[in-house]
DNA sequence: AATATATATGCGTTGACAGTTATATTTCCC
DNA sequence: GGGAAATATAACTGTCAACGCATATATATT
């Protein structure tokens, strides 16, 4: 699963989230997810198969942790259409400034 | 369908990417695309419903538009993320330089 | 008005995905 | 070893998205 389909669902995105305060053991994140565990488990599996986390055992416990380089690939995608906002941002800046 | 969504199908990256040389009608589009015409006026009616693209009518020609300012929501959203593969980054150029 | 061109929509099929409950697996503790 | 805790997988169901083909809609041309 690539990271666009990743990030794709809600749920996953709040994993990253939650997982940007540091790494936590599975079950924890299913306490702050309104999701069965065995959902929980299956998003993690996705974002595990995107590269967007990974996964250490602990005893039982398998702590998770954000693997954000890989959100690094969006960036890049991302990267050749940031000024088209920054552009308008300028004018927008200008216009403001012009009008003080 | 959310800027997220919309995303994750390849082929509506791939007309974004297209739409960021200027603006097209829809034939042309279908033209680059190795999709049927309906099933780029199918993804075409998802970018506009994620707000990605607008279009214009020009007699019988659709104008599509990149509408990139809505791909500052993704921004937004990878903005927290960001510093993770950054602070990385610069760990590997401190490395690097020292190794010089 | 009839026809052609450009684009969108309807429909049917198929496959993937998210959610559930139930069960398996692994590790810990007594 | 036996049971409990933590997590993953299996099996099932419902929904939704993507594709192709056919058709509708709108505009232009003659």
């Amino acid at each position: 699963m690539s990271p666009f389909e990743a990030l794709a669902e809600p749920n996953r995105r709040r994993l990253l989230d939650l997982l940007r305060a540091g790494e936590r053991p599975a079950g924890e994140l299913v306490a702050a997810m309104d999701l069965s565990q065995p959902g929980v488990s299956k998003h993690l599996k996705a974002l595990r198969e995107a590269g967007l986390v990974s996964v250490r055992a602990d005893g039982q416990q398998r702590i998770y942790r954000l693997e954000a380089r890989k959100l690094a690939d969006l960036d890049v995608w991302l990267k050749p259409y940031r000024h088209f906002w920054a552009d308008h941002l300028d004018a927008l800046e200008a216009h403001l400034e012009r009008d003080q």
